[in-house]
DNA sequence: CAGCATCCCCGCAGATACTG
DNA sequence: CAGTATCTGCGGGGATGCTG
């Protein structure tokens, strides 16, 4: 059917290829990689509730470094997905936001936290078998 | 929603062993981040459309190493996403497929990666707009 | 306040060799 | 075929200090 076959069928057709992993990726695979990064993820989720200031949106996820936030942001409104409105003002004051682009690729992620946290119970019932089972031997 | 980082103790730690990925961090984001992994999104998607051997898995996503795919398979199969079939024949052949839990995971994953593919245009065009822009300082 | 620059550690991940 | 075991590099990312 699928998309998905056409999605991953791209990747391997990249793979044929001249393709170095530290080198130049399609397009798709570094768009997909961005938003479902460490921090990207949780960058999106946040703004998908209202836009944030620089160290307000740091404080909400509370164990991104100011290095990895900045480089994250920079990442995510390079690719169109969050807009960056830096007021002229002093001391400085920046607020993000999502883009229209950014609210759908928040809104796919927010699904999948949602997902996460739903079955999280379910998750660890089931590390807990499998640590058991290797346990056991 | 909230996605709070905070570290719920020892016990996530510990129960991390040697599957810690990166920092302790609370179960939920532990999910969050094998779904969303680089090799885990592949891995995912490509058992949304059947079960999979292991080296047709490997050849079918094309650029993961054989060691990489073996770590991201067991880790899916230690949160119960995916099932591993060993069979006792010679030479051996160990199938992968999804769990009810796996697909489910996997087809939020599919929606972002379907999503990734139908913008990446956009997205492109955003980057062109967003270096021009640096270029001219 | 919102970054940028720099240093540096460690762990992800690739390469290689070996086993049941 | 489907893995394990071991070595190694290099880059992600934290810590620190400085600027507008």
């Amino acid at each position: 059917m699928t998309v998905s076959t056409e999605v991953t069928g791209k990747v391997a057709a990249e793979a044929a290829g001249k393709y170095t992993v530290g080198a130049v990726m399609c397009p798709y695979r570094l768009v997909l990689e961005h938003v479902t990064s460490r921090w990207g993820v949780l960058v999106l989720i946040e703004l998908l509730d209202r836009p944030y200031r620089f160290s307000e949106l740091r404080r909400a996820i509370g164990t991104v470094s100011e290095k990895m936030l900045t480089q994250t942001l920079q990442t995510l409104e390079r690719d169109g997905l969050v807009h960056r409105d830096a007021k002229p003002v002093i001391p400085p004051r920046v607020d993000y936001s999502l883009t229209d682009l950014g609210r759908e690729a928040a809104e796919q992620v927010r699904g999948l936290a949602l997902w996460a946290e739903a079955r999280m119970g379910e998750v660890e019932k089931a590390r807990e078998m499998y640590d058991a089972a290797k346990g056991r031997g």
